[in-house]
DNA sequence: CGCGCCTCCTGTGTGC
DNA sequence: TGCACACAGGAGGCGC
């Protein structure tokens, strides 16, 4: 369940491997892995084949490859997807989706995602910014992240809380795990009404999700099970540290109020019932 | 146009 | 033991 700590991770790990190295062949193992690529699969490795690498690059939880030709290699992870380096001869892993093979006959950089909600694609002349991810808000790790913007259309919205961080065009990078631990530090409900937040309630819940998300970036990214690996092939470990997700039923860290789990937004949502309680008029 | 629901996908865990 | 089903959930697409 890579968020942007875990993204993040990814990309500090692969960037050593790949800066600077030629790509010799691609292979498309999975149709469904290459994404609003029309020409096919065929032609997305054509236009890969001979390009050097120049960069990694992340916005949000995507990531991209900046190629010498402008181009540029865009990757979702999704739910399950990794980017692992591997020695050439290293056996194919059950879920490859696609391998990168490099002039150097150096390590490979392959794509391997069980559940294929994740998959790669070329921006032509993206390696700037590409066009196809240029509607994802800037992460609040951002240098450019505007504060008091961000603020201002938070307060603008006519929805809840929950919904708005989890909007990537209002604020990336965050997902269902961060959202709860930064709601719980703020003491929030998920569910409370974005327009009835004060201009300070915002700023606040801001600077968590801003603490939250480096804290989990410095311990290398949240995992669950075998599912994430970061490029090196370790798991993260920011887990033993939540104080929300997942914590159904135990004592809140804050007051020992045993934690309770909601549906919400067709998934599960983990707030304390007493520093969290329910907004009393929920929308419409 | 803003908002919110649906769907894609597969391995794992649970209950009958 | 085996089957059925819930669950994990990011984000594009579409309906209201």
């Amino acid at each position: 369940m890579p968020e942007l700590p875990e993204v993040e991770t990814v990309r500090m790990g692969l960037d050593k491997w790949v800066t600077g190295r030629r790509v010799a062949a691609v292979e498309v193992h999975h149709p469904r892995a290459i994404r609003r690529h029309l020409p096919g699969d065929a032609h997305f490795a054509a236009v890969l084949a001979g390009r050097t690498i120049t960069g990694t690059r992340r916005r949000g939880k995507y990531l991209w490859l900046p190629l010498d030709s402008g181009d540029a290699v865009i990757a979702h992870l999704g739910m399950s997807g990794q980017l692992l380096m591997q020695p050439p001869e290293a056996p194919d892993e059950k879920h490859l989706r696609v391998r990168f093979a490099f002039a150097d006959d150096g390590p490979e950089l392959r794509f391997v995602d069980q559940r294929t909600f994740g998959g790669l694609s070329v921006s032509e002349g993206g390696a700037e910014l590409p066009d196809e991810i240029a509607h994802i808000a800037r992460d609040p790790m951002d240098p450019l992240f505007d504060d008091d913007l961000f603020v201002e259309r938070m307060r603008a919205k006519h929805t809840e809380v929950k919904r708005a961080l989890l909007d990537q065009t209002l604020i990336s990078g965050v997902g269902n795990i961060y959202a709860d631990e930064a709601l719980w530090r703020v003491q929030l409900h998920g569910a409370r009404p974005t327009d009835a937040l004060s201009k300070p309630v915002v700023r606040r819940l801001l600077g968590h999700v801003r603490d939250i998300l480096g804290e989990a970036i410095k311990a290398g990214g949240t995992s669950f099970d075998a599912l994430y690996v970061n490029v090196n092939g370790e798991s993260g470990y920011f887990d033993r540290s939540l104080d929300a997700y997942g914590r159904e039923g135990l004592p809140c860290h804050r007051c020992g109020t045993a934690m309770r789990r909601e549906q919400f937004m067709n998934r599960s949502s983990y707030s304390c019932p007493r520093c969290q309680p329910r907004p009393r008029k929920s929308l419409r």
